[in-house]
DNA sequence: GTACTTAGCGCG
DNA sequence: AAAGCGCGCTAAGTAC
């Protein structure tokens, strides 16, 4: 059953034909049965609610993520040119979540939407998108299962931003008191920046008027007193031999501590004992997620202590070894390197160990930094050094982001090993191209478009393999998402502690970043969570590369906090 | 006052 | 003497 929503004018919706008023929406989805795949514009304008009403949804289809790759992909064919003028699923922005469990006032209605007006029909769209799927023969099932994960991690961000991240503000409270001193008034520097900022300006023999917030100042006194350095990066500092040095690195450390995740950024984001970041589906070019508020993905390490599970649960924290090596040896078709991953008990290695055992660099540290210059397009320092060795030891994998870097230095699309494609470049790109090839150009204007080229080149070079990476992923996260539901409640956790229905005694995911997960769970099903996350990396390799012998092997942990994980 | 850019740094 | 991908966020600084 494939039921789809569309959203009337009068404020209810049309679901196969059959008028639904919202409140009856989610016993009309609870009806249906775990077996439907429900469609809709957008899992944000619909998921909160139900959620808010403890429903859970199985399976989905999200029209304007569907819309977005297909209408980017080159594996896509669409009945008419791809140039055709932007429409409404181009430009239909995402809904913000603003549901939470205990503020449900917006059910279904995102504030600013204005319902009135008939929407883009979805039932129209589907049948659109379900066309150009099928005319993309060959690429048809990568397509599917590309569109199936990003729904159904749309399902899962919604789920997170639902269930929250558990999260202790005394415990951090006390890590910031602990590296920055009492919490000052407000305007005040805490007590350790305090004695910082005198010895630095002692260091200087600055006046008491210099202010080491401001870059500007700071660079200035910098030059007077012949430190040496012309910015104030940190690489750059560390480089120098002055007494300035080291108070001022660790001012500077301290300084973003306070200003990204210090008090003021507890009481905006926390409440409740949750942690809540929108993530944005999809919000990176490559196919990433992005977030936005509080910067869910950026979140430092030494506030992770503060992620604390409920008593009675525990935290399964999982991430991926090596997966961008491993995902471009797989689309590649690179069995020699994908052999370095196995490891030499065929059960998977540390992958750059394997590189090392395979002869072709020395150490760990050069066969790690030499496939991150690899898939960067890195060309200098010990990166480049050992970039022919890896070269010659692994010449598809070397091959392959090497077209992608010349496809893009020609100004063409690459795609991933699902079907995204990349952006082309933008009109600066080619009138600095244009420019190079003009009667009048200089050699600047040559170079020019040269660094141009090349820049694009570095982009799509990265992007085959960062947006293969973010699909597996994706198709990760799918799996986890269905394997902990059906491990079903635990008898041992109430249903009316702090995690709110539909999950109240079920294990659930609360964080994602990239490629790693945190499922939070009843203690007593910890281990069944992490055999299920393994086993669904397992089933992500497969449903992305088949046969293919790659492996991708996690590091699991189970834990009381985030800040116990490796 | 608002809206923008820049520098810098956190994460993967 | 810092090059090589993708982001979000903050404060300072600038433009209007």
């Amino acid at each position: 059953m494939q039921p789809v929503i569309v959203p009337e004018p009068d404020g209810s919706v049309r679901v196969d034909g059959r008028r639904v008023a919202l409140g009856e929406l989610p016993s009309v989805v609870v009806a249906a049965g775990a077996s439907a795949r429900w469609t809709w514009d957008d899992t944000n304008r619909w998921y909160p609610g139900l959620l808010a009403a403890g429903v859970r949804v199985e399976r989905a289809y999200d029209l304007r993520l569907g819309h977005r790759i297909l209408r980017g992909s080159a594996l896509a064919s669409w009945p008419e040119p791809g140039d055709a003028p932007p429409g409404p699923w181009d430009t239909l922005p995402p809904a913000p979540l603003t549901s939470t469990p205990d503020q449900p006032a917006m059910l279904f209605a995102a504030p600013g939407v204005d319902d009135s007006a008939p929407g883009p029909d979805p039932v129209a769209e589907l049948a659109v998108q379900d066309a150009v799927v099928a005319a993309s023969l060959a690429a048809a099932g990568r397509l599917r299962l590309l569109l199936a994960a990003e729904s159904a991690g749309a399902l899962a961000a919604v789920e997170m931003y639902h269930a929250g991240l558990p999260w202790l503000a005394d415990v951090h409270d006390a890590v910031l008191t602990e590296t920055l001193g009492p919490r000052p008034r407000l305007g005040e520097r805490p007590a350790r920046l305090e004695e910082l900022a005198h010895l630095i300006r002692a260091a200087l023999d600055a006046p008491a008027s210099l202010n080491p917030d401001s870059p500007r100042d700071l660079l200035r006194a910098i030059e007077r007193a012949g430190v040496g350095a012309r910015s104030l990066r940190k690489w750059e500092l560390e480089q120098l031999d002055h007494p300035v040095v080291e108070p001022l690195l660790e001012y500077k450390s301290l300084y973003r501590l306070l200003t990204a995740n210090g008090w003021a950024w507890l009481e905006a984001w926390v409440r409740d004992g949750r942690f809540r970041s929108e993530y944005v589906v999809g919000g990176v070019v490559t196919g990433r997620w992005a977030s936005s508020g509080g910067g869910a993905l950026q979140l430092p390490k030494s506030v992770r202590r503060a992620v604390v599970a409920d008593p009675g649960w525990s935290f399964v924290i999982a991430d991926a070894a090596q997966l961008e090596p491993r995902v471009l040896a797989a689309m590649a078709g690179d069995e020699v390197m994908a052999a370095a991953g196995r490891g030499p008990d065929g059960r998977g290695a540390d992958m750059y160990a394997g590189i090392v055992a395979s002869g072709a660099v020395p150490t760990r540290e050069l066969a790690k930094v030499g496939m991150l210059g690899a898939m960067y397009g890195g060309t200098t320092g010990s990166s480049g050094q050992v970039l022919p060795r890896l070269a010659k030891a692994f010449p598809r994998s070397l091959a392959f982001v090497d077209d992608a870097a010349r496809a893009g230095e020609r100004g063409e699309v690459v795609t991933t090993h699902l079907g995204r494609s990349s952006p082309l470049p933008g009109a600066t790109w080619h009138e600095t191209q244009a420019g190079a090839y003009q009667d009048d150009a200089g050699d600047d204007d040559v170079a020019k478009a040269r660094s141009y080229a090349r820049s694009w080149g570095r982009f799509t070079r990265n992007f085959v393999v960062q947006g293969t990476a973010a699909e597996w992923a994706l198709c990760w996260l799918a799996s986890i998402r269905r394997r902990l539901w059906a491990l079903g409640p635990s008898p041992s956790v109430s249903d009316d502690g702090p995690v709110p229905a539909p999950f109240a005694a079920r294990p659930h995911l609360v964080f994602f970043v990239h490629d790693e997960i945190v499922v939070h769970t009843p203690a007593d099903l910890a281990d069944a969570v992490a055999a299920e996350v393994q086993a669904a990396a397992a089933e992500a390799g497969r449903l992305l590369f088949g046969d293919f012998p790659v492996q991708f092997p996690l590091s699991v942990a189970i834990a009381p906090s985030y800040a116990d994980a490796k």
